[in-house]
DNA sequence: GCATTCTGTATTTTT
DNA sequence: TACAGAATGC
């Protein structure tokens, strides 16, 4: 069956989905119709014969790359399982998988996330004597990646951190690890040191697409003009004006750098916005154009009219909460918006706090996207280790964390003496532990002895039984079981016994997820070191499974790009908070990152669009003043209007409204 | 080795 | 205020 795409796009998406041979750069504004213009691209490359497992597409976030998988699956009507959607770290992680062992590491390597990583940098420093004042792991854990990145150096400032930085990363190849950098960084090195390994990837994909082209770094880039080189049919889709992970190493530059790298590149702009109102495309073009640094592009939209935005400034932010609430019950009440078609959009995570209350006091339904992802809890983590050091023996940071949990009497003491054995060998910590206890001489007391071996044991046995390539979840539930994991949580919880069931719930939910992985029909080859890898490289919950129906959408502004709804609330709309105050901070030149971010916000919208700024606001301990955000008075104020709920109040707000302008005014015409 | 008390610190955005 | 990790006492 032919797709009939022609009726579905505008001339200059035809275009782009008709151009699939050579460099090609489509500039597409928001609400532009970018998702369909790419995967009727993909499904026409497919009818004309191009064969799946040559494509490959990559992406920025799981969410994104699993919509779009979703997209193309159900346009073209076929399974695609030999389409490569994925994301830049887990393309890295499968090409790692398959040729790691040219640079020593073994197969069954350990990622480690943000958390491991700052165990890991924790333990080295401990291990190197540093005093605990000198180790802030958070700080060292963004050196670490800035340097291994190539996007900070050495300098009298940090040079006393390179001891620990080259001592970190002997730590990784002795454990068998890699961290988020090492998926890109590890991936070019192959592919530029081994000439075999290159040819068999260009020999296999011919064809490229990069998605939020804008959000790839320097590094990311390259690892696809490596793949991309030889056959030179790279599509990249992007827009400079949603650019807003620059604080990761994303450089919109890649765009100048592409056109210089491809000769030849065919630039498509998509303008035409088919998502947001008239009043709110101009709201968001009249933000935006106080950027200086942007490629020229005129969004313009078929719609007329529409809703001004409301802009609201309530007492605090408990009553901004209430405001959002109660907005969004009497909306649903009289337009009949369900709810799963209203956006909650906030800069920071820590705003979404008041706001939860609200919606629960109110009983209106909503989920949470981002915040931590569900495989970073606790309990989860804990069981996660468990395979991890099933999977990869010499993973110290999982062993670490497990060998006493639940407590099964191994000590500081016992992991001292674990530990310096396992230094003066060179080895990783089990790997130490194993070799002990078949001593003759035990180093240990006969006590300490049989609680070694208790854990080994549990290990070693399970191990078998994951590997076996029997179905998995079954052994897993019995390894629960037997680690007595529940009788540890009614311990550790001290008797709270909702809060234990909580928790051993979110485990059977990870065993389930395994069940669910292993029975999918769609996983090709499923085992638990593919298992593994994938959940590690889901760092936030984005599950948009069965319930997305009927609940409002609550998340972070980023966690919202390439989303939409017909009413996007924006709370705290405030200086300090959007500017952010500490990117700011970090380098004045931000506020164009801050702006765009806003952008990306404003632009969310359909048909109505909410902004609220606090008068005052709880922050840490105390109640402070708030200002608004300078970006309201870079709205065009005719598509303002000051939200009134009664005739009295009206005024009183239209007041406060423009004393509030005025107040920045003269505060910043000083 | 474990449980309790104490102390310090709030981390922007995410793979 | 809230929560985690360290120090201290048993």
């Amino acid at each position: 069956m032919s797709i009939n795409y022609l009726k579905e796009l505008n001339d200059r998406q035809i275009e782009a989905v008709n151009t699939i041979n050579g460099p090609i750069l489509i500039i597409a504004g928001a609400g532009s119709g970018k998702t369909r213009t790419i995967t009727f691209r993909i499904a026409h490359m497919l009818e004309t014969g191009i064969p799946q497992n040559s494509i490959l597409s990559l992406t920025f976030t799981n969410k994104a790359a699993s919509e779009m998988a979703i997209r193309v699956t159900s346009l073209t009507r076929k399974k695609c399982t030999h389409l490569t959607i994925s994301t830049f770290h887990s393309f890295g992680a499968k090409l790692l998988r398959s040729s790691i062992h040219h640079i020593g590491y073994k197969a069954n390597f350990s990622i480690y996330d943000q958390s491991d990583k700052m165990a890991l940098i924790k333990e080295v420093a401990r291990e190197l004597k540093f005093p605990r004042e000198a180790v802030d792991a958070y700080a060292l854990a963004h050196l670490f990646s800035d340097i291994k990145t190539g996007m900070r150096s050495w300098n009298s400032e940090n040079d006393q951190y390179r001891e620990l930085y080259a001592e970190y990363l002997d730590h990784l190849k002795t454990y068998n690890a890699v961290d988020f950098d090492d998926l890109i960084v590890l991936p070019i090195r192959l592919l530029r040191d081994t000439p075999e390994i290159l040819q068999s990837y260009q020999d296999r994909f011919h064809y490229f697409m990069v998605d939020e082209f804008q959000d790839t770094s320097k590094l990311q880039y390259e690892l696809i003009r490596l793949l991309a080189e030889k056959s030179k049919n790279l599509c990249v889709v992007g827009d400079d004006d949603q650019s807003i992970y620059s604080w990761r190493g994303a450089d919109y530059g890649n765009i100048l750098q592409f056109e210089h790298d491809f000769p030849g590149v065919i630039e498509i702009k998509l303008e035409q916005n088919y998502r947001s109102t008239e009043t709110i495309l101009s709201a968001a073009n009249g933000l935006i154009s106080h950027n200086r640094n942007r490629k020229h592009k005129n969004l313009w939209t078929g719609e007329k009219g529409g809703n001004a935005l409301e802009v609201i400034f309530p007492e605090n932010e408990e009553d901004e909460a209430h405001f959002i609430a109660e907005q969004i019950r009497s909306v649903k009440q009289t337009d009949g918006t369900p709810f799963h078609e209203v956006g909650v959009l906030v800069r920071t995570n820590s705003l979404t706090k008041t706001i939860e209350t609200a919606f629960l006091k109110d009983n209106i339904p909503y989920k949470v996207s981002g915040g931590t992802s569900f495989f970073q809890r606790k309990e989860v983590k804990d069981i996660i280790s468990y395979l991890r050091i099933m999977a990869n023996p010499d993973d110290d940071v999982s062993f670490l964390r497990i060998c006493n949990t639940p407590r099964r009497g191994i000590g500081k003491k016992t992991i001292r003496t674990l530990r310096s054995i396992a230094e003066e060998k060179g080895y990783s910590i089990y790997s130490a532990l194993s070799a002990a206890l078949h001593l003759e001489v035990s180093p240990f007391p006969t006590k300490v002895k049989t609680d070694l071996w208790d854990f080994v044991s549990v290990v070693e046995v399970y191990r078998e039984k994951m590997l076996s390539g029997k179905p998995m979840a079954p052994s897993l539930k019995a390894m629960v079981e037997e680690l007595g994991y529940w009788a540890y949580l009614v311990q550790e919880t001290h008797g709270n016994e909702r809060t234990a069931k909580f928790k051993y719930g979110n485990i059977l939910a990870f065993t389930d997820i395994l069940e669910t992985y292993e029975g999918n029909p769609d996983t090709i080859d499923p085992n638990l070191f593919d298992f593994l890898n994938r959940i590690t490289l889901i760092t936030r919950d984005d599950n948009q499974e069965s319930d997305e129906n009927g609940r409002v959408n609550l998340m972070t502004i980023h966690s919202a790009k390439g989303l939409e709804f017909d009413i996007v609330f924006l709370p705290g709309v405030e200086e300090n908070i959007i500017p952010h105050a500490r990117a700011i901070e970090e380098d004045p030149k931000n506020i164009e990152e801050e702006r765009r971010l806003f952008y990306v916000a404003l632009t969310r919208a359909r048909k109505k669009l909410y902004l609220s700024s606090c008068r005052t606001r709880k922050l840490l301990r105390n109640t402070i003043d708030c200002i608004p955000s300078p970006f309201l008075d870079e709205l065009p104020q005719d598509l303002i209007k000051p939200y009134t709920e009664e005739k009295v109040v009206e005024e009183q707000d239209a007041m406060d409204f423009f004393s509030a302008i005025k107040s920045r005014f003269n505060d910043t015409s000083e």
